[in-house]
DNA sequence: TCCTCGAATATGTATATACATAAAAAAATA
DNA sequence: TATTTTTTTATGTATATACATATTCGAGGA
């Protein structure tokens, strides 16, 4: 029976358990109650008291088990979700123009690091596209970025010139999955030039691998200008 | 009724909508059918399509807003969640082994910007630990934090030679939000050494500042030693 | 003692129903 | 026409109920 006046919602369940677990009331790698007994302390349904319960899991604060029951987790994993705009869309968010500046676009063979990733003979040629993100005219991203023409024929007859393979990509080619890692790395002679930043600088990298089923599609390699930070809230 | 043979889940629900956004048969920017009708195609309930539409909206391919309904987002913004863990955790989980090498511990006025950061008076004294973890007797991260003893006072008496101060305020201070920043710097002369690396050799680095309500906890750079990597799956 | 197997149980999920709420659209008003 | 108010509607959520399923635990057998 839903009462108009004072219902329990699932955020104030679940913010009154991390209130709990914060203060030690509920120690780490300690069980907590029963989603049933929660429910009845807490005067709501179990399915109130699960959405809760399974949002503080997905946080990773708690860990559940069905039979086992939810404790507390002894290594609280912190989770931060960081969000990966396509860079036109970061640099326009901050008001600032973009445009970007292809500097090579080429059918090749890549070197064996990037042919294993792309799971292909090394032999096989891959589109090669290399180009420079610029944002307000400064240099923002040196791009580097190999496309798989088996798995995105479509890739060889677009005009990069007009588009980033960035954007193309998100338009034209359905992704499923992908791995991202950050490092840093020194610059070389040729990045520093077109970054416009001095040869051995630290510099802020991604590398992505994407994919849609075994087809690996694309690996890039994003280089940012000095100065540049990924921040994110936990 | 629930029917034992052929249980619609949510998770089908949530495949086949994603497909049909793969596919392009929902196009970015366009809307997609309401819940209540898609949940009369796929023959389940309403609450098991908004379920499956959650969670898609969750990962940033939809974007759904009351009485408008959702459409395919235009510009969708990867989310990757990356798991912040515990550095001994971190190192131990590869097998290696942990150790962790106080270099500095004392009360003294913080630089301006790491007051600025505490929200705290520049002239305030801080706790300040710097310290080196080790991976196999290897230098992995050098660790350079601030911690405010207005709102962490137990810190002053903990002893940072038999536990890294990462680990006790996990183990003792109640964490409620945060923010991170991943960069990219040059090492100095002082990080080179501790490091074993080469003076101004591109570093991974990390800064955190914690808070709890209004009171802002500790901030922390960690600088990785060159070759450090953060991977993460889309 | 060790192993297998069935019972017990906490979480996971599907469903119908009812109401809440934001925001768009329509209607009423100035 | 411009502005305010009301209505409409799609999503958001609470609830009771029923069943699904992974594990644990204990009993019984080798």
């Amino acid at each position: 029976m839903a009462r108009t006046s004072q219902q329990t919602t699932w955020q104030s369940v679940r913010d009154e358990v991390l209130r709990r677990i914060q203060s030690r009331d509920w120690k780490p790698g300690e069980p907590i109650p029963h989603e049933a007994d929660l429910a009845r302390e807490f005067g709501c349904a179990r399915a109130t008291m699960n959405r809760a319960l399974r949002d503080i899991a997905d946080s990773g604060l708690i860990e559940r088990r069905r039979r086992a029951g939810s404790r507390v987790a002894l290594h609280p994993v912190r989770k931060a979700t960081l969000d990966i705009p396509v860079i036109r869309i970061e640099i326009e968010a901050r008001g600032e123009t973009h445009a970007y500046r292809l500097i090579e676009c080429a059918l090749e063979a890549p070197p064996p690091q990037v042919a294993a990733r792309l799971n292909a003979a090394s032999g096989q040629a891959m589109l090669h596209v290399v180009g420079l993100h610029m944002a307000d005219g400064k240099p923002y991203a040196f791009e580097d970025r190999w496309i798989n023409p088996e798995s995105v024929p479509e890739a060889l007859t677009a005009d990069f010139t007009r588009i980033s393979p960035n954007e193309w990509l998100v338009l034209n080619v359905p992704v499923e999955g992908g791995d991202i890692t950050f490092a840093a790395t020194e610059a070389t002679a040729a990045e520093a030039r077109a970054l416009e930043c001095r040869p051995g600088a630290a510099l802020f990298v991604t590398k992505r691998t994407t994919w849609r089923g075994e087809a690996r599609l694309t690996t890039v390699r994003q280089l940012f200008a000095p100065g540049y930070g990924m921040k994110t809230l936990i």
